[in-house]
DNA sequence: CGACGCTTTGAAGGCCCTCAAATCAGGTGG
DNA sequence: CCACCTGATTTGAGGGCCTTCAAAGCGTCG
């Protein structure tokens, strides 16, 4: 029922020199709060930016640092967990270039609520509060474009809040597997491969489950045509089928 | 077992004439994105806002509305209802004067996300988003300090999709209890008492489970001598008795 | 005081978790 | 290039927590 034993997930390594001024101009031009901004003023905020690079699974941050950073992912992966005093771990978000995180705690409490992993190779700008707020208070509109993209990531997280009461596994399953391919989908054949890492673990600490739940209910969607996997991949076959799984069938 | 027959929750009427220029400025200024604004400048705010009262019950704007208002609770107590196509609702929060409402869909999506009910008979101020963005392109201060809360909504959140993937539903309603009294906590004699109507169907609704295991879970929390409580009231006898089953036991 | 609606209680059943163990993919070193 | 090793995935069995459906108790309010 496979279509691969290797997984077709890109790896590329990523380079030092990647991360030259065009580079980071472009990138910071991609994050949503910055998209409007000249070259002119994008180049003096690239000034408070510095650049970091990481190996797959470094830690970037840790839940209990205190929160100093706001950073913005350039090249590959980076997730989001939230560990669990019982030492379970949710899986909270899977970033992709141009978007930004740590700034929920940077605002809000004095640490960070979550910790940040290299979930592929990665470069990382970071900027630091003081620095940050000086460009929220010399650019109001950067500022109401933050709380925008912050309501939409409240409302997201309610949605999760949702699923996960009135929804059975099978169905937050379905519903992050369509969410992921929209995301980081790349079309191969007939398929939509989600171009990423993508371990049993991951879905199940995605949607609240255990691993073996997962395993047990994507081995089904494999057997019904909806998707196709392998060691830490996953690529979608048919939406429609998840679509109407996620819609009570 | 229980402490009295008659719900002990204070109702009082709101009269139309408390909302006098006076009460405004003070309902402002109790708002944490305005609270270091001078009187003179809540004053120029407050031209913006206008005031609407509420009876229990009432509908102040359903999920399905264009988002066109940013409103700040005055009196009463007001709840926030994600309502989902299967018909379950979810109480996402139940609000008290000062705290806002609807933010969220004004920045975000075109539409409201959940829908706000008079909890009781309430009073609410109202401004319409370009009166908003005006205020936040004159006082940058005020949309940074809007960041930092909207930061801690959505920690709060992060904790609610933690403790539904996490705790059993006896931790959880351990959990709402000591918040609601918390934040609407109110000392009579040896309790504290929720002073808000609060029927077993709530608490199932902020928690994701149902009534009856709702009720089950609240009348053992009566026998171990946790609570008291009574049809629509809920107050605290132990806190520790709760912080221990929270916690684990 | 009578009806409505909130609360309580019981019973049956399903979903999902946990523990355990087998299977398999991919990388490593000889 | 092959055997081995590590870690991911699969599969099974048993059990617990909660849901759902039903029905009986009780406050409250008119």
């Amino acid at each position: 029922m496979k279509a691969r034993k290797t997984s077709p997930v890109s790896a590329p390594r990523i380079e030092t020199h990647q991360c030259s001024l065009d580079v980071r101009l472009e990138k910071l031009s991609l994050v949503p709060f910055f998209q409007h901004l000249s070259r002119k003023t994008l180049e003096t905020v690239n000034t408070g930016f510095s650049a970091h690079h990481f190996e797959q699974g470094d830690a970037i941050y840790q839940q209990w640092d205190r929160a100093v950073y706001l950073r913005i992912l350039v090249f590959g992966a980076v997730r989001l967990i939230h560990h669990t005093e019982e030492g379970k771990d949710i899986l909270l978000d899977l970033l992709q270039p141009g978007e930004y995180f740590g700034t929920l705690s940077l605002f809000g409490a004095g640490q960070y609520q979550e910790s940040a992993y290299a979930h592929t190779d990665c470069c990382v700008m970071t900027i630091d509060e003081p620095a940050f707020v000086s460009i929220l208070h010399d650019h109001a509109d950067v500022a109401v474009k933050l709380i925008g993209i912050n309501a939409k990531r409240l409302g997201r997280a309610r949605n999760t809040i949702r699923d996960l009461t009135t929804s059975n596994v099978e169905r937050r399953i379905a519903n992050v597997l369509l969410t992921l391919a929209e995301k980081f989908g790349s079309v191969k054949m007939d398929e939509s491969l989600i171009d990423l890492p993508l371990s049993r673990k991951d879905v199940a600490d995605m949607t609240g489950t255990s691993t073996e739940t997962a395993s047990r209910i994507m081995r089904r969607f494999q057997q019904e045509g909806y998707i196709s996997s392998g060691r830490q991949w996953v690529a979608i076959r048919s939406r429609e089928g998840l679509t109407a799984v996620m819609e009570g069938e």
